[in-house]
DNA sequence: ATGCAAATGAGAACGATTACCATTCGCATG
DNA sequence: CATGCGAATGGTAATCGTTCTCATTTGCAT
């Protein structure tokens, strides 16, 4: 279902491929909203789809450029990227179980752009992530 | 001028040896506040204190164990340590030339409390690097 | 001065990512 | 539909930051 047309890909500058297509769906209709390169490698793997690990980096960073994809750097030295959807959000980490929950929080933007412009900065982006423990029964407490 | 007594290294629980003298000055009395593990290593050589990598890596750990140092994780891969001074802060980063300028905002922390108490979690530390341009003069837009 | 556990340092090993490069693919053309 | 060419792929080697291994040295209590 919504199998991912090549135009998303034309109109981004990219041709499309079949590695290109696969990795866009797995983003569009997999199960993990935030995933790093091993991650979609392995999903493809599993799905009897095989693409190089070395195209999965390449499309990921071409996808990211072309603003398809938002990379994030949370803490575990490995990229993760997720489907930009045009609105910024941050992140809270759990670090029990690495469940990632996703906020916006208007207060913190606005007072981020106030500082950098106080200290004479231009702001170009910025990241947060807040790593805490779930209290709530939804962390399996696994990791 | 002013050096590191012993006895700042046995309090932490770390024996006094010459290796961790040398860097816990050069982070003391040094020029830079915020330096990678390599850096750190350069620094050394540089005035001919020669002190293994690996015990440069080994020993910026202890201390940031130990409560020493404060480790960050920069956008670029690298670990970079700074002197802990007790007091909590976040980073502003010039894309141009790398100058790194420190910030604490009351309303960013307290907000940060109140949305991760709202999603049900426990917070245990964050993360937040604005990444920006210096519009002053004083960025020379090396890098 | 002696002994021994802890620390060091040179280099190997490691995990994530990128670079290389021969082969394959997408797609425009006839 | 066959052909051609430049772009894309994927296996592998290389790189980068960091950690591990282990023989040697050091700090320090006796
Ligand atoms: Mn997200
Ligand atoms: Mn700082
Ligand atoms: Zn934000
Ligand atoms: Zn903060």
């Amino acid at each position: 279902m919504d199998e991912t047309p090549p135009e998303h890909l034309k109109s981004a500058g990219l041709k499309s491929t079949l590695p290109r297509l696969k990795i866009l769906d797995l983003f569009k209709s997999g199960s993990e909203r935030h995933m790093s390169a091993e991650e979609v490698y392995k999903q493809l793997l599993a799905v009897g789809e095989n693409v190089g690990l070395a195209t999965v980096y390449r499309v990921l960073t071409q996808f990211q450029q072309a603003g398809l994809l938002v990379r994030h750097n949370f803490e575990g030295g490995k990229s993760v990227f997720e489907l930009n959807e045009g609105t910024h959000h941050d992140h809270i980490v759990c670090l029990q179980c690495g469940h990632v929950e996703e906020f916006y929080d208007s207060a913190i933007e606005s007072r981020q752009k106030k500082v950098a412009a106080e200290l004479g900065f231009e702001i170009h982006d910025h990241s947060l992530q807040i790593y805490a423990n779930c209290t709530k029964t939804k962390c399996p407490n696994k990791r």
